[in-house]
DNA sequence: ACTGCCATGTAACTAGTTACATGATTGG
DNA sequence: CCAATCATGTAACTAGTTACATGGCAGT
């Protein structure tokens, strides 16, 4: 390492930071496992990284001084590290969440690519993997409502995001729905030649 | 390296592998570069990766004797290496699409996520990046307009899931002004206290 | 004259994954 | 009594990224 001159200006963080330091700017105090679960309730939108990704991230920002811990000593279990947000951090955030670029959402959606590829299939079997995503999403559907239900009023960003979510979700079952009677439209059109 | 017994029996490829795989069955050959840009028409519902991601695929799909390769030497400047699906590959790809387990999308929306984040923002600024990406929304369904009506009749499958891109960009470009909508509503609210 | 396309590849890095390890406490 | 929850962490790996290098050829 070469000595510090500079105390780290642009500390370039992945999303996943800034997720991390997001759900710690409402102002408790969070152990990983804490953020994991609430990580959780985030998957509708935002991907939720595995549990030894966040205790990275916790470190690193730890690092930075955008978090401080405290540590609860624990008999005979690991210590219960309570993380809070910094002064220093909270700046960072809002730096990001007030200047960072608009980027694209990243999606990768394996139900899509496989009907892309329908031309090596057959129906029967194009209509199991889109049924099953379609109560895939129904039961997201139902998670978010309830999410949403639990966060009215007290959080009304997060249940903004939950209402467009539910939006999200809807709008993919009636796509499904399409798909699926256009599938119905190909094989009449099949028969009748 | 152990001594070669089994002759792979089961690869289990990475996704972007049978997306390499896929793009290969409908029967042209295709080098690196063709392939990357037709990645580029996937990008509405499946990431695009990198171009160094996509030849490193294609090595690993040769490696494994899914694809086989035929060089056509150029002067001064790099052969050009024109891949080809094998039976091989065709039948893995096929096993993959018929079998593979119904995943979730994988999202991370950056924008939601700022949405949910806005306790630390202000409305004005909210609205500029929920804008910015109606914007881009806006732009994607020109996009995939364009490209249906150039896929049409011809490859029917890919018409299918361009159909379903330009109900989803639609279904978040109404999410996103309900949310502006709710943003005002939030506003007048705080006025009249 | 210059931009963009064709075409492949390497190097160094970062983000992310799965699997494992530990072990008491709480709830049904 | 058994399963789930709490709570952190390491190790080994894979997927993916950016940046660089090369250089002719086609179109405006």
């Amino acid at each position: 390492m070469a000595q510090e001159e500079v105390p780290s200006q642009d500390p370039a963080l992945p999303a996943t930071a800034y997720a991390v330091l997001g759900l710690l700017s409402f102002g408790q105090e969070l152990t990983g496992y804490d953020l994991r679960k609430w990580a959780m309730n985030m998957r509708y939108f935002y991907w939720s990284p595995a549990q030894s990704q966040i205790y990275l991230e916790l470190r690193r920002l730890l690092q930075h001084d955008l978090v401080e811990v405290q540590v609860e000593e624990q008999k005979s279990r690991p210590d219960k590290r309570l993380y809070r947000i910094t002064e220093a951090g909270l700046k960072v955030f809002r730096e990001w969440l007030d200047h960072a670029p608009v980027g694209p959402p990243l999606l990768k959606h394996s139900v899509a690519l496989r009907l892309f590829f329908g031309h090596q299939t057959d129906h029967a079997r194009l209509r199991e993997v889109l049924t099953e995503y379609r109560d895939w999403a129904v039961e997201q559907t139902t998670g978010l409502t309830e999410l949403r239900t639990e966060l009215d009023q007290r959080l009304p960003y997060p249940a903004l995001v939950a209402t467009w979510g539910s939006a999200y979700f809807a709008a993919e079952i009636t796509a499904i729905d399409a798909v699926l009677a256009d599938l119905d439209r190909m094989d009449r059109e099949e028969e009748a030649d």
